[in-house]
DNA sequence: ACCTATTAATAATA
DNA sequence: TTATTATTAATAGGT
């Protein structure tokens, strides 16, 4: 008793275009996520370069994903970044510095192992992705660029508030998230995918309220980045 | 006389590790980026969700990603960002912030009617990422939220740095770019692809010399990205 | 940059 | 959500 055999209609072209049924854009904003973040990853480890990036899904859910290890390490190893922070956030930056040195060490040690025994390389299956764009012209102007500044504050504030609320312990406007926690399969275990690059998850903060009044862990400059003169490790 | 017919060996599977070889890595960077942004595009597109990203290729060219108009015409409308920033970049601020504001509202237009009118949708033809880390945990703590937040500082920098040259029309380490400027086949009519969505490109400054001296245009919080509350709208 | 043979991503389904 | 699989889309190698 085979029926005619129609396991499924296979992948349909779609138009690139808002999908309006909010249940199916929930499914490939998914679909579409993960499989964004693989080919980012994939990116990282073939040619080696440096990203950070903050996403807001379109229930408003802050994600942030950084890589670079050299960032995170600067960041890591203690130094001159405390005095434009948030005193709230400076003061528990100072009793945990150490403590964050060491645990988040052993962490990338950790995956690092488990990547070489060649781990679980299968839980990744999730979808959806954040629209943006990015072009590589050539002339930029002033302008540009402090826009550029001005949305890159915006996202530290989102990431201070967060932090502040933490901190504080302050449930003013966020205590537990809506609903979707493990709902993308890879919780606890997973972010051992991919070796060493950092990746976080500026939670909920509670898609209703929003009393922007967070502050955020600003600090001196003077420790940019530094992948410019890196050239000769490429 | 047919030869034995072999067009091409066709796409082959690889490994996800460090291209060794200097110029297939660099090549396998462009199609990739141009890849990674189609793919980020069309989540946009297709979910709607909100982006800003900051990118430093391999070799050090910083690029920036910034998706939702939102932010930008938060960032037109001029508001109270101007406290924080470089004295530098604010008086240029003050004097242009509306020149500009008319200027980007007339480009975006612009390209929203191209758009319309089915125009150009086959200039994307680039290849290139950036490799980053993307990860959907669910138990963020403090450290990681205050790494984010130095990370985003420090891309912050960069940006920073390169409007305090081209404000200053300082040359100190920075002129014209090394080599690959339309390389990507999309330089100066490319960015009308998509429309509504800001993209920057903080250009070269060399990767060589790294004189991160300059500022950035901090600005007060308040306005935060806002998107949480707009569930409705999806 | 442009071409294809292939691999990889994923829309529809369950 | 997660799993399956028919198709479309992305691309590694070559030219």
């Amino acid at each position: 008793m085979a029926v005619t055999r129609k396991p499924s209609m296979g992948r349909q072209k779609i138009e690139i275009k808002r999908i309006e049924k909010e249940d199916a854009r929930q499914v490939t904003f998914s679909k579409r996520r993960g499989g964004l973040i693989k080919k980012a990853h994939e990116l990282c480890t073939l040619c080696g370069a440096e990203i950070a990036i903050i996403v807001f899904s379109p229930a408003g859910k802050p994600f942030s994903f950084i890589h670079p290890e050299s960032v995170i390490d600067r960041y890591l190893s203690g130094n001159s970044l405390q005095e434009n922070m948030t005193p709230l956030v400076s003061a528990h930056r100072d009793a945990k510095i150490r403590e964050l040195n060491k645990e988040y060490t052993e962490a990338l040690n950790k995956l690092e192992a488990e990547k070489k025994r060649g781990a679980a390389l299968k839980k990744m299956k999730k979808a959806s992705r954040k629209q943006f764009w990015w072009d590589p012209i050539d002339d930029l102007g002033v302008h540009e660029l402090e826009q550029l500044s001005g949305a890159i504050d915006e996202l530290k504030n989102q990431v201070a508030e967060r932090a502040d609320e933490l901190l504080l312990g302050s449930s003013s406007s966020m205590s537990f998230l809506p609903g979707n926690h493990s709902s993308n399969g890879m919780s606890s275990t997973s972010h051992s995918e991919y070796s060493s690059t950092t990746t976080y998850e500026t939670k909920p903060a509670i898609p209703n309220h929003q009393t922007h009044t967070s502050s955020l862990p600003h600090h001196g400059y003077g420790s940019g980045f530094g992948f410019y003169g890196r050239n000769g490790l490429y």
